[in-house]
RNA sequence: GUGGAUAUAGCUCAGUCGGUUAGAGCGCUGGAUUGUGGUUCCAGAGGUCGCGGGUUCGAAUCCCGUUAUCCACCCCA
């Protein structure tokens, strides 16, 4: 049988992996310095559920067996985690302490044809504040300040976090008596303004049987990159601006949070999402790199659970496209991975036959001083072994022989300085500790 | 899901008009160097030319199908 990769299903080498896995590591960091607590829900769920969301239909992968198993009831695999976080509130509503704050890291799926920095199966890192009844419009901000908290942490190049309201496009709705429902085809269209030119737009939304005003009003308040602007906008064509109020008062109040002005900023031309979504939205973009599109959406619900009947719980939340991120980083050489292995030092073993048990005691002693160690059993000379650890990307090896059991001296070499020294390991431990290599990172960030 | 481009060694790529035994660099293996890696020098291994079928005396090269990758849509992280 011939093995080959499947299409939008990725893999790394060991280097990657690692590179990826710190950065969930930080991200888990942040998420929990803003006090979310961990979740993990199964990765399937009922149709009916999966398809609370709206028409998702197309992207989910259904599952056959699950099916079979469970009385007829159709399954699939979850194609984000806001869906089974609906689900999994509305199932625990009574043990949960509200507002609710979860983070979930977690692959998801969609049945959506591969690209670079779009997968079928691929890491998403949620938070979401969910509440009982009501949800305070403060958190609204609080969610992209912590995501510049993130990527600040990151030390990525400059990440913009754009921001709109679905009430600001329903005041402009209302005004100009334009069923609700046509706003996402409404706004699909105007934000390829920049693909298809001013014309092409008009054209089209015009055959759509958008009236002339209402689509001049929305070119120009999409034009529109702060506040004062937009206002102008909507003030001059009467549409009333207590949404575009709110906004502003959220991006005051993630100021206030301590993200800079400089990475949030207005962009009225956000469509995502807007069936579901029911105030502000959020779109995060690396600058310099746009075409890869947004790595970090979300915003606020207030409907998600309605299907399940029951009380209300409006939620806001964002998720980190992880996989998507880490394709860019890498693609655009922004991050390079730097070991294969997370041991910081190899144990050599020069004297194999007569000193075994005391290269495993040496192993023992690192470890048990909580450094990451390899011991080195293969057949090779000591240039060889080195060797090993230096393609692996170990920084030390550990060389001890008949004098140095002897003496109970031991040799630590610094593989990139290619420097040696000798000590107890008593010594050679507190300098592996004190190293910086221990907490060392796993791959070099570029850029910032 | 729709349309298009691409696929040669582990990696990056050359390969003329369809013509004998498909090449290079890097990497890999061995040696110079049996207690010290990276540099250097020498030698070597490694290919169903993505896969399947067709045209032809003859296919990496032309045609069809298929799979993967990339691009544009759709949509989204």
């Amino acid at each position: 049988m011939r093995v080959k990769p499947i299409s939008g299903f990725p893999e790394h080498l060991p280097a990657d992996c690692l590179a990826e896995q710190e950065l969930i590591r930080q991200i888990r960091t942040q998420y929990e310095l803003y006090g979310f607590s961990p979740l993990e829900t199964c990765a399937v769920e009922r149709m009916d559920v999966l398809l609370s969301k709206g028409d998702m239909g197309r992207q989910i992968y259904g599952l056959t067996r699950a099916a079979e198993d469970d009385s007829s009831t159709d399954m699939g695999l979850h194609f984000d985690l806001t869906v089974p976080l609906a689900r999994y509130v509305v199932q625990n509503a009574g043990q949960l302490v509200f507002p609710f704050r979860r983070y979930q890291i977690q692959k998801v799926w969609r049945g959506e044809r591969a690209q670079k920095g779009r997968f079928k199966e691929f890491y998403q890192c949620d938070i979401d504040i969910v509440g009982r009844q009501s949800l305070d419009p403060i958190y609204e901000a609080e969610v992209p300040a912590i995501i510049d908290s993130v990527f600040s942490a990151l030390k990525l190049p400059q990440h913009i976090i754009h921001v709109s309201d679905r009430r600001i496009w329903d005041d402009f709705a209302a005004t100009f008596d334009i069923a609700a429902d046509r706003l996402p085809a409404l706004l699909g269209i105007l934000d390829k303004t920049h693909k298809v030119g001013v014309e092409k737009v008009r054209e089209e939304l015009s055959q759509l049987g958008f009236g002339e005003q209402p689509v001049t009003v929305a070119m120009n308040l999409i034009a529109c990159h702060d506040i004062a602007s937009a206002s102008a906008v909507l003030s001059e064509a009467g549409v009333p601006t207590t949404s575009l109020e709110l906004l502003s008062e959220t991006i005051e109040n993630a100021n206030r949070f301590g993200c800079p002005a400089s990475a949030i900023r207005p962009d009225f031309s956000i469509a995502r999402g807007l069936d579901y979504y029911t105030g502000t939205v959020y779109e995060t973009f690396i600058d310099g790199y746009l075409k890869w599109g947004s790595v970090c959406s979300g915003g606020r619900y207030d409907n998600l659970t309605e299907i399940f009947g029951g009380q209300k719980f409006p939620g806001v939340g964002i998720s980190i496209g992880l996989s998507r991120l880490f394709s860019l980083l890498k693609q655009e050489d922004l991050i390079q991975s730097e070991a294969s292995s997370p041991a910081v030092v190899l144990v050599t073993m020069l004297d194999k036959n007569n000193y075994f048990d005391q290269y495993l005691n040496l192993a023992r002693e690192l470890r048990g001083a909580g450094i990451p160690t390899e011991v080195y059993f293969g057949k090779k000379g000591l240039g060889d072994q080195i060797s090993v650890a230096d393609k692996r990307g170990i920084p030390f090896a550990l060389i001890a022989g008949e004098t140095e059991f002897a003496n109970q001296q031991f040799k630590l070499k610094d593989l990139a300085k290619s420097e040696e020294c000798t000590g107890s390991l008593a010594e050679l431990i507190s300098q592996l500790q004190t190293h910086a290599a221990t907490n060392r990172a796993r791959f070099v960030l570029s850029g910032k």
